[in-house]
DNA sequence: GTGAATGTTCATTC
DNA sequence: GGAATGAACATTCA
């Protein structure tokens, strides 16, 4: 589930409902999603502390332990499965959950391909973000421009390698590969700049309506809409959509939208 | 039982 | 050195 449109969604549930609360319990129902630190660790880094203000990049999301003197940030990766509900209920994929007076907020993900890690200071912190390029929802045309053209990849991989923009996942490349009628398996090498330029802006407004949905929206008239009906028609043209997998992912295109 | 799933990382092989 | 591929991680669901 989660791209940077989910995460962003996960960050406002921090921020709406736990923001300055003292946190009264870590409560780590399966340690299989704690990475660097244990139950105990964590308990003890939290309990009684507050989260700060809680921020994003790419697919991570960083919550800074309050007071600031302590120097901590609970740093949160959702996998392919992961999410952060705010609920009462205890549910079977829950792995951790962090309570409060009035409410708590609960680490669920089925899978536990990624989690939870802490780092103690901002240069555990910078360490990761600087393995990823710029933020998708906040990267300059020209950045996105010239991160592309150092590459020779076919464009779809590209998209989604995480230290070249950050942020895309599988479904968000191919709506936006889709809107800007660039085939997947095309290389950066051959995109003119028109095409990134056509690139950049429709990745503008997916990344805009997705965040306002939280998810990417399961649109009739989205490329991503379709994308499970194996005999599903492009919502633009009414051709048969192509299946097919590159970079290891399953990939669906318009074959008349967006020739080779 | 089999294969696939909206992610990342590592090893291997061009 | 880059790029492509496949496996691995853990688990459920169709």
């Amino acid at each position: 589930m989660p791209e940077l449109p989910d995460v962003e969604g996960f960050r406002r549930v921090l921020a709406d409902h736990a923001v300055g609360r003292r946190i009264r319990d870590v409560e780590v129902f399966d340690s299989g999603v704690l990475r660097g630190v244990n139950a105990a660790g964590l308990r003890q880094a939290l309990c009684g502390r507050s989260f700060g203000e809680p921020w994003r990049h790419g697919k991570y999301l960083f919550a800074p332990v309050a007071p600031r003197k302590d120097q901590a940030t609970l740093i949160l990766h959702f996998g392919m499965t992961g999410s952060l509900q705010w609920t009462a209920e205890r549910h079977r994929f829950d792995r951790v959950a962090f309570t409060f007076r009035g409410g708590r907020l609960a680490y669920r993900d089925l899978r536990k391909l990624h989690g939870l890690r802490l780092a103690h200071d901002p240069q555990e912190v910078s360490q990761v973000v600087s393995r990823l390029g710029p933020d998708a929802a906040d990267v300059s045309r020209e950045e996105l421009q010239q991160a592309l053209s150092r590459l020779r990849r076919q464009v779809k991989p590209a998209l989604m390698d995480q230290s070249v923009v950050a942020g895309l996942g599988n479904l968000l490349v191919d709506e936006i590969l889709w809107r800007a009628r660039i085939n997947p398996h095309r290389s950066t090498a051959d995109l003119r700049p028109s095409d990134v330029a056509d690139l950049y802006s429709r990745m503008r407004t997916v990344l805009r309506q997705s965040i306002a949905a939280a998810r990417v929206p399961p649109r009739k008239t989205w490329l991503t809409g379709r994308r499970d009906d194996p005999s599903g028609a492009c919502p633009r043209c009414g051709s048969p959509l192509s299946h097919g997998r590159l970079g290891g992912r399953s990939t669906t295109w318009c074959p008349t939208c967006q020739p080779r």
